[in-house]
DNA sequence: GTTGGCACTCAACACACCCAAGTGCCAAGT
DNA sequence: ACTTGGCACTTGGGTGTGTTGAGTGCCAAC
């Protein structure tokens, strides 16, 4: 009873549930997989890797799933990251290339990447952090509301709208922006609060007032970043798939309703060497998404934001990881220019 | 065999099979609702109305449920919009008045309405045709790279990086962009594009080059405003009422996440006089949309952008209709600000 | 460590049956 | 001209009973 041969057994599992959506057995097994053993000896191996906790019968007398261990197991030491085929390679830099905007980018891979996987797609927008200050606008909507534009220099902008205790003069506003501009103009988006509140500290006195305001308003910009918005697509792939799921899709789709969910759970998987992460059903901390699985990756620089696919445990996970893996690398392409 | 009657027990078929979910028969009918006369009245009443397309039985000698058209006969002649009550409509000044920014705002709105209906909600941006240019900035990022932002006297913010044809210098930018600005400070967005080709030709010649890629942007900027963002929220009541869709959600799912669609349809929807539409079942264009009824209204000034809810046809409508249109007139409120 | 054989299990399917809810229709009543 | 009670008929759904087929576990033999 070979070590090997059992990972055999449990890989040939996994490939075939993954596509009959059933549960395997033996005899099945040795006919679609030359094993070059008969279907006792397999029975004995598939008796090995329950007693681990690999696999599992649904009912007394029925063929085997994968447990969620054992498709750790697999991704972990079995599977091959599948490299896509030149056509697919070739369509993604098309598709990718002939966006015009961040937010075009961002919205065409996110579809793109629903297409290619058959299934829920999750990208994070890029992160501001390691950006600067561009420049910084006030705009005077009324009297006392006012328009705060921070834009960086990686070319995200954030804007709010905000109210101002005492009615404030087009000159007076002007001349903070200009203060406010000249001292921090530059200054990378992780530090500026402390810069702000220097600036804000030197200037005359009958503008720190409102300034106060205006720049706990631009603090909050540079915290905000654009990081903190997440785009999907390809939900319906979820119906398709029912009965994939333990349960109902609604928690499912509860959960990716919520940014705050979505991007807690794609900043908390560990990635790892080889950079692309995968959690598996159970090992999902939001309870929601147990019989969910997610495969995610970072791109950009220092692989600060995250991209990434939601679907059923029972998933590809080669194809799925090789997609995963490709579209954040041409993203990443893409974004450096 | 009054016609009166005839609606009353239409009536009361549409509200029982609502809120019960099966086919109701004409015992239980009168058993529910007093009617005054016997089931076998009822029966012969059933029997005009089944004649008359209003109403049909999945299976021969089971309940009936109302069709389409008789939901429609419902919403048009029998119901009653359910005013609020107090408590909900305290709720919802008070969530959205806590709201500070615009995205907030919609968000905000968005979650609310979906709650409330317990279905899919459905916003849309606050258009920004009759808005004005508030403000122009262009942006140096590289050298053949610049930001071009567009401020609205509404408060919305458009940007795009674009890509010059040759490099230009940081001072010719600034002469462009006051030159510009003080062409078009205060135009309606609506005529942009001609006060835009005006404002061109009389660049001196160095400029214009650049200018006119610049000016593009602009004028794509300001067709495309806001309007074409719509906000999605409770998708996952849909997965709750499973079974009361007649085929799979996945449809629908797919008409939600195409912006396109769902832009089509709310615009597309005629805005009677009580300024609440209703699309049942059959009655959407998109096939997809079939078995679920689509309940909108426009707000804001002119009520040029639309709001509303997606269920199952079996919905409640008068309650969501009620919810809908208050929803609506808060939101429209807020905005006035 | 592998294999064939064999008894055993169990979900899924089919079939038969009954029951409750409901219908359609008719003749009698108002 | 409606309304009503009565009655025969339909049918989906629930329940009980075989039957079948894929699959297991175990054992003795190789």
């Amino acid at each position: 009873m070979s070590e090997p041969r059992r990972l055999e057994v449990l890989r040939a599992i996994v490939e075939d549930y993954v596509h009959s959506r059933e549960p395997v057995g033996s005899k099945a097994l040795v006919d679609r997989h030359r094993l070059g053993v008969s279907s006792a000896t397999i029975r004995n191996d598939m008796a090995v890797l329950e007693e681990e906790g690999l696999i599992a019968a649904p009912h007394t007398s029925s063929g085997r799933i994968p447990t969620d261990k054992g498709y750790r197991l697999f991704v972990d030491r079995i599977s091959e990251v599948k490299p896509l085929s030149a056509a697919e390679k070739k369509a993604i830099q098309t598709l990718l290339e002939g966006a015009d905007d961040l937010d075009d980018v961002m919205d065409r891979t996110v579809r793109l990447l629903a297409q290619l996987t058959n299934q829920v797609a999750v990208v994070q927008f890029p992160r501001v952090g390691g950006a600067s200050v561009r420049h910084i606008e006030f705009v005077l909507l009324a009297p006392q509301q006012i328009l705060v534009v921070l834009i960086a220099s990686n070319g995200t902008v954030q804007q709010r709208i905000v109210r101002t205790p005492a009615a404030l003069q087009e000159t007076e506003l002007a001349e903070l922006r200009q203060r406010i501009l000249s001292a921090v103009s530059g200054v990378k988006l992780s530090v500026l609060p402390a810069e702000l509140g220097v600036a804000l500290s030197q200037l005359p006195p009958p503008l720190r007032a409102h300034g106060g305001t205006i720049v706990r308003t631009l603090e909050q910009l540079a915290g905000l970043g654009r990081d903190d918005r997440i785009l999907l697509a390809g939900t319906a792939n979820l119906a398709r798939s029912t009965g994939d799921f333990p349960l109902s899709i609604g928690p499912i789709l509860e959960a990716l309703e919520e940014q705050v969910v979505m991007l807690r759970l794609l900043s908390e998987m560990e990635y790892d060497a080889r950079g692309i992460s995968v959690r598996i059903g159970s090992e999902n901390p939001y309870g929601g998404l147990s019989g969910a699985s997610v495969v995610a990756t970072g791109y950009g620089p220092d692989a600060g934001a995250k991209l990434g696919v939601l679907g059923p445990t029972r998933m590809d996970y080669p194809t799925t990881m090789a997609a995963v893996r490709a579209v954040a690398r041409y993203l990443s392409r893409i974004l450096e220019e």
